[in-house]
Parts: C-alpha cells; structure tokens; sequence
DNA sequence: TTGTACGCGTTATCAG
DNA sequence: CTGATAACGCGTACAA
C-alpha cells in the first residue's frame, strides 16, 4: 500500500496525496488555489507539500493543461558561432539588456524563457524541433528569412524583434530608428552646420541597419547636406570591424567628412579609435556619433553622442505582447519604441562633467505607438 | 474513426500513425532512430512526418522519459532587477559571454537554456519551482547563499559558478583569479617598479571579489610593495560605482597611490573616467588596471591593462559537466579555468598600435585543472 | 467538500 | 519487424 519512493527521489503529486491522507485530486486543488476546500484539509495537504519538498512537474503539467509556461527567445546562429576569429561583438550588450528586459516581463507573467539559436546545428536536430518547447516565439532580427516567418507563425504566436518595419504575419515591434536618426541629422546639421556627413553601416541584409541608413540619410538630404556612403565604411557591427573600415577609408586619402554616423555604438568605438591612431582629432577633425547608448557610451573620450533606444522595453514589451495572445487577448500588431537623442561630446559638442549619476543628457524623445 | 486535428491544430503522434497506417510505436522508433525498421516503413513514417509538419511535444517526451532536456541557467535576482536606478552594469558582458558560452554547449548535447533569477518575484513563485522545469541548473555566483546549495543540489545536479572555491555538495567551476592577480601584481612591482597599489573592490560579498583581492594583496605585499583597501574605495562593480569610489578617495587628498587595481574592466573605466576628469593622467599620474577583459578594453585610451578571463568556456564548461552527470558519469568536482594577463598600455607599458586583429597582446597563462 | 477515473502525447515493454 | 498497452505526473469533469 505504502508508495514507493520515485526512482530518482523525487515525490510527486500521489506521495502528497497519501500523506495527507487525501486523494491528488484535493492536493491539486490546494495547489491550483481553488475555494472550497476546507482549511483544514488544506493545511494537512500544505505540511505535506512542505515536509516532503513536493514540486510539480512541469512536464507533467505542460501535457496536462496545454500550456508549458515558456516562452523562446531565437538568436541568430552567428551570435553563438564559437569561430574565434569572428568574436562577434555584435550589438554584444543588445542581447544582455534585451535578456533582462524579457526576463522581467516573463517572471511577472510566471513564464520562464528558453534560449534558442536559429540554425540547424546538429544531425537531427531542426529549428522546427522547438516548436514542442515552447509556448511562444520571439524573433529576433536576422534570425529567419521573411518567407519563413509565416509558416511559423502559424504554428505557434510570435513577435519580431528589431525588424525593419510590418510584417503581415506576425506581430512586430522594433525601435523608432528613423526618428532617432532624423533628431540625430538634424542636430549634426543644424546646430554644427555639418554639411559632408559619412555613415558606417553594419551588416547590409539588417533590417535595422537599412532603416537607419536610410533615414539619416534622408533626414541629412532634407536638410541641405550630403551623406557619404562609401563603400570601404561598411563593416559587420564590430568594433574590430569599422576600425578596419576607416582605415580603408582613410587609405583614399579622399577628402574625410565631417562626422561618421555609426550604425551602433560598437563601430563608433572602432572608428574614434582608428582616427586617433591616424593621428586625428575627434571631434575636431571629424566628428563620430553613435547608436544605443551602450553604457559605456558616456565614458569614452570623448563621451559619446547617440540615441539611446528602449532595449530593455523591446524585450518585456516582446514577451508582454506574447503573454496577452496566450491569454486570448488581442495585443497591437505594430508597436514602435520611441528613441531618444542623447548628446555629449563626440559631435562637436562642449562635454559637461558627467558623474555618472544621470541618464546622460540632451533629449528628444521620438517614437510613437501603432 | 478518423482521427480529428487537435484543437489547437497540432498533430500529434496518432495523427502520424493513421495517415501512415502504422501504429504510433512505429512512429515513435522511426523518430527515434531505432533499427529493424522496414525501410518501406520508414519512408511512409517520414513523409507522413513531413506532410503534417509534426514535431513531437516536449512536455509529453519530457514526462516519459524523465528528461526535460533543459538546464536551467539561474542569475542573482539583482541582474533582473527593473530598478532603473541601479543600472546594474555589473559585468554586464558577463552574462552575455556566460550564456554564448553556456548555449554552444547545450546545443551541441541537444539540450536548451532555461533563464532564471533566483528570487522569488511573485505571490506563489518560490525558488523551488524551477526544480520541476529543468534537468540540472547552473547557479551563478552569489545567487544562494551556502548553505542553501546543498538542498538544492541534492534535487538536481548543480554546478556553481564563478565562486571562490569549492562546495562540498556542489560542482564547482571557476576561474583563476589567484594566478591572474599574481601575474598582474608581479607586472605592476616588478615591471614598473610600483610600491604603493590600491585595490578598488567590487561587492564585498562575492566570492570573485574576495579572491581577487586577497590574490592581489598577497602578491603585492610578498613582492615588497603596499596595498592600500581604503574604505573610500570600494564600489558595486559598476562604472558610476567606481567614478563615485575614486571621487571619493580623491577628496581625501591624501597621497595617490601608484596603481588602482579595479575588480573588474567595468569599474577600471569608471576609475579612468574619474581621474580624467580631475585632471590627472592615466598611466603617468596613477595608472589603471581591470580584470576580464572585456571587448572595449582595447578600445579605451589608454588602452587597458588587464587580465582576461574564459567566460565563454566558463559557461561551456558549466553545462558539460551537468550533461556528463546526466549521463551517469562522474565529472570533475572542482575546475579552475586559466587566467591570461593582458598588457596594454593602462599600466605605463607603451601602448602597441592595435588593429583590432589580434588578441591584445603579452600573456601569462595561469590555472590549471583539478 | 472530496474522491474516482480519464485524458494529455510519448516512450518502452511486451507479445506476436 | 510491428502492434497493443502500460506507465509518466498532473488537472479536472463527473459523481458522491
């Protein structure tokens, strides 16, 4: 009569149940916090739990009730490559503050979040296998072809992360970069009266990259100026990477522009480093500006001008969104995160002390919701 | 007779079997790569696969084999923290490194990465939960106390990370701070001949922080030299910390020390920014050296001395041992990955111009396995 | 208020 | 080589 032990030790649901004396039907009950139970049975069932250490299986639960509670979040492969060569500082703090950020949304929702790399990685393992994993998907940028997505997403509810715009089969929600962008250009153009501006891309097939390439550009256009784009300043995200591209950049011995507009932080790193290994002055010579605000942004010399985007919201705003389409809610199928222009030294402005205690400084929130 | 889809849409198992008209124990030997299938069968069973776009649920694989295939990754609950105060930049590419790391290795072994904080965050979600939703958890410094690990390994195999030393009930795996420091204490008092060191410590009960300064001091003191731990300097691992720390020390007007050596790159940025701004320079007034080495330290002017630690092998090595266990072997209870000394230019050494190609430079391998 | 019994989707142990 | 069928641990109608 007397239930045996699990193999492993661990007790279950039915160890509970018999030393409460009562059936696992009340012990669930109890649980699951339904009324009706009578607080004494109750707290029989509770010192039960308590002295035996009994914690639900999720397996168990996830087959029972239809719902795992976990919710995936899909990298890119390249961003776990072991290459070494390729030490992939990509956006490196990208995926820190969108991890925290997503973590705090999924633990208020009692969800737990699974990390995934998109690409097939070993024999008989396919992206498709995750499928029975999770509840929910959250894309990232890159991480699958446009095509793709809606197959997907008939599967199970998902959201894109940092894409470019819309897409009609999932929800989207990304950052306004081309309102960052355009305050940026405008203060570049209209406060400095810079008119030969420079943008140093990242990976080209980006959907960020294009947007902000494409809106600064647009934004210098509009007002009078004139944006380079050479095909030499293009690297991969890195900083390695644009320390490179300006210095092919800087082999043209063309005449340089006024400031190089990064793509993100990372790169505006490389490129203050490559011209002051060449001997020039930033911002004097030629102004850098940046995008992210990173947080070591404000401590670079000289501190760095860019516009900060809400990376933290991206991912509990991810996760939020996902959480209400589990529930059966209805959440918004656009939304855009608004961005802000952080300015500090870099482009030419006078750098105040910065004890690291603010935010930062100048602002001009951008962005609106959809 | 014929079978319905399932509400949600999802095929399951018999949805294969029937349109393969075979039995879902076919289908389930098919999947799983037995032999003495009648390759005819077997062709029927993957198309079938293929056709309905099944993929097996994990809970229901889960429970029948008594293997999630997830191990849970566990952060102290402060990394989450939504507090927009306290930015936490703590290590920040700590965590982003760990889990690269810590995901190549799951993937490899075909297992996923389940992200936790260690507090409890709601009514009703206690720490113990997590015990149901994984297979093995990775518990990084500082987020359980001691004593609490014991019970928790006993439940289910646990590495802990990036602690000072070895747990008698747990796996340890962690860096070599000692030799690091050692390597670093004999540059700074050999090299240049440096008498009087500070030590800028990081949270004072961590582990990592421990060893680091006790590694260091002992150094310095049994080459000749001072260490000077004053109360003034003393910060949150954090760059505003450090600034805050150093502006501290300063006002104390007292003789400078030589050297402040930083617990981690994070704070060194801080301790650099901070003496800038008092007009001092880096290395000729105080120099300035960190620990990790983290992507930017290259970048930094002047570049930053320091001492690189293998977080991403950290996070490999971590979920290596936990499948070993899995698996029924018996890994080593206690690993000490090597430390490596980076010189740059921080320290007073000549700062080499650095393309970004190479891996830094100067090196003094340290650790060892146990 | 509580207990019985079935279903959730897979794997694995038997027979055949 | 293949097909029934019993677990696996939990939630929950349905009965009592």
């Amino acid at each position: 009569m007397a239930l045996e032990k699990t193999a492993d030790g661990v007790p279950t649901i039915y160890h509970v149940a018999q030393r409460a004396g009562v059936s696992i039907a009340t012990v669930s009950r109890v649980l699951n916090g339904h009324e009706q139970i009578r607080p004494e049975t109750e707290e029989k069932v509770l010192s039960a739990v308590r002295e035996l250490g009994f914690v639900p299986n999720a397996s168990a639960q996830g087959l029972s009730k239809g719902l795992k509670r976990i919710i995936g979040l899909v990298f890119a492969n390249s961003w776990w490559e072991e290459d070494p060569q390729s030490v992939e500082e990509n956006s490196l703090l990208f995926a820190d503050e969108l991890i925290r950020g997503a973590q705090v949304a999924a633990d208020r929702h009692a969800y737990s979040l699974l990390l995934l790399s998109s690409g097939v990685t070993h024999r008989g393992h396919a992206f498709s296998d995750v499928f029975g994993k999770v509840d929910a998907l959250v894309l990232l940028d890159r991480v699958v072809r446009q095509e793709r997505v809606g197959p997907i997403a008939k599967r199970v509810p998902v959201v894109l992360l940092a894409g470019s715009g819309r897409s009609r089969s999932a929800t989207t929600i990304r950052v306004d970069n081309a309102g960052g962008m355009q305050a940026l250009a405008e203060h570049l153009v209209v406060v400095h009266e810079m008119r030969r501006t420079a943008f140093l891309g990242g990976l080209v097939d980006s959907p960020d990259n294009d947007a902000r390439l494409a809106a600064f550009q647009q934004a210098v256009f509009d007002l009078g100026g004139s944006c380079e784009i050479d095909e030499a300043l293009s690297a991969d995200w890195t900083s390695s990477g644009a320390v490179a591209a300006v210095g092919r950049r800087l082999r043209k011995r063309r005449r340089l522009p006024e400031v190089i507009a990064c793509a993100n932080d990372q790169m505006a790193i490389g490129a203050m480093h490559a011209l002051a290994m060449a001997g020039l002055r930033v911002p004097e010579d030629v102004a850098v500006v940046g995008f992210d605000d990173i947080p070591v942004a404000r401590y670079l010399r000289p501190p760095l001008t860019t516009v900060r985007q809400p990376i933290r919201q991206l991912g509990a705003a991810a996760v939020d969104s996902l959480v209400l389409r589990l529930q059966g809610h209805e959440p918004a199928r656009d939304v855009v995160l608004p961005t802000e222009l952080v300015v500090r030294g870099s482009c030419g402005c006078p750098a105040v002390p910065d004890l690291g205690l603010g935010n930062g400084n100048g602002s001009t929130p951008r962005g609106e919701r959809a």
